[in-house]
DNA sequence: AATGCGTATTGCAGGTAATGCAATGAATCG
DNA sequence: CGATTCATTGCATTACCTGCAATACGCATT
């Protein structure tokens, strides 16, 4: 809508490959350097962008900054965390919790296993819409033409030989998961791992977000995970409760800075 | 430079306070509603910000997405984590790597305290520069003039009585953990919290980071932690030793992703 | 030092593209 | 059903963005 901002947004997934010159940036962006010097002072100016001790551009610190804050407003989150720390404590897996926005789902909270085969995940990174337990839910709520639609413009990679590969596979899993109420990834994204998720269910009963437990087959077979389901559920259910305000918030342990 | 750009940067910050709808954009923009519409829209495109189902905005996915590369892409962190792991199984304590980016520090990197008594940091926040630990050693490596322009530049906010409150102070602080090669920051941001810093060196000697190790009083004393000092340095030369290609890289744990 | 090369930076004139206005939709509420 | 609020659109005006070409800067080479 309005091309120099465009121009210069473009700019941003463009640095998160790595480092760039002025003339590098530039040229991918297609215009003169001239330009491409003003927008990036622009985005300098706001800490977007930060220059480099050899006239290189990176991504700056305030869009570190910035992800937090926004990260840190999501009530959601807020609330689920000590369920999420608790149920780490209970299992000793990798607990997750995950966001749908944009034909994206993410990953906005993680506790970590106790275990030391860990699994590789980040806070903010979009999940593998695919065969994630957690996308599977958050997914599955949407209305029938909005979940179709989304379904039909997705990629559907094939990680494993146990990945749904088709929209059409997509959309049954997607049913049998509304059904249920809950859902699994069982090796679909990598092979020896394996998932149980269930849905936060907002006041209205919309799904807000969706929690999984993630371990693999080397720590818990995949039967074995599958017996943690009811935890997950209840879980789940007890973060939908205080965030629907059915329950009253739970004391937060103490906390304090450091330097 | 800019003026769209700028504006539709401000935008930003502004949502990171919590969501808003178009007219307080408008409003706290000074400009039209139709022009932070278009604003608006283009940041929404590039998912930037992201509309919620009450129509108003709030920033969005893309954000976090780019924040992650931007930090994967720092190599010091990549090298840096399996040590401050090590570090964190070695003391129990939390650890912190931080770097300096025009006029901030901040944290990269994180482990969390095995102890319960937790203290409050996250990835990519800023640290309260005029105290802490690791900010002391990245300023104390600046130039003279910079370093002295830097200092006083800074606002001195008094967090505790043990607080350093002004920039003849602060320079005096930042010459003595020059001399030294290590800093501390005991009581000057909380009153209950230590910390002891060592800087990363970079092959041409600058320092390109800094790591710490933090606990309250309730946990250790300060000179209990101060006994850790050596490990802290050892830990990080080891970094040094190893960014700067003087050291093979080791080995990294298995990793895997999950659902 | 002086020269040359590769970048980054600046000033300027032309014209596109951003702006604000006012009117129209859409949605909510009494 | 009318009134109110807020988002959205079309359009005329001109501010601001663009690309060009000239200049300055940094760095290496002799």
């Amino acid at each position: 809508m309005s091309q120099t901002v465009d121009r210069a947004l473009s700019i941003l997934p463009l640095l998160a490959e790595g480092p760039a010159n002025l003339e590098q940036v530039a040229t991918r962006l297609g215009v003169h350097k001239s330009t491409a010097l003003r927008l990036l002072r622009t985005l300098h100016e706001h800490g977007i962008v930060h220059r480099q001790p050899d006239q290189r551009y990176r991504l700056g610190a305030r869009l570190f900054a910035l992800a937090q804050q926004a990260v840190e407003n999501l009530d959601v989150r807020e609330i689920a965390h000590p369920h999420l720390v608790e149920l780490n404590a209970q299992t000793g897996h990798t607990v997750h919790l995950a966001v749908h926005e944009e034909d994206e789902v993410l990953y906005i909270d993680k506790v970590e296993s106790r275990y030391p085969v860990r699994m590789y995940s980040r806070i903010g990174k979009p999940v593998a819409i695919t065969v994630a337990a957690v996308a599977k839910l958050l997914l599955a709520d949407l209305p029938e033409p909005e979940r179709r639609s989304v379904a039909e413009g997705l990629d559907y990679p094939r990680y494993t030989a146990r990945s749904i590969t088709n929209s059409s596979a997509f959309l049954a899993e997607l049913a049998k998961v509304r059904e249920q109420g809950w859902a699994t990834d069982l090796g679909g994204h990598e092979e020896s791992i394996n998932c149980v998720a269930a849905p936060v269910h907002g006041p209205d009963g919309r799904c807000v977000a969706a929690m999984s437990v993630s371990a693999p087959n080397v720590v818990v077979s995949a039967d074995e995970l599958l017996t943690l389901l009811p935890l997950v559920r209840r879980t789940a259910e007890a973060i939908s409760a205080e965030y629907s305000g059915k329950t009253p918030p739970r004391q937060s342990p103490s906390e304090a800075s450091p330097s």
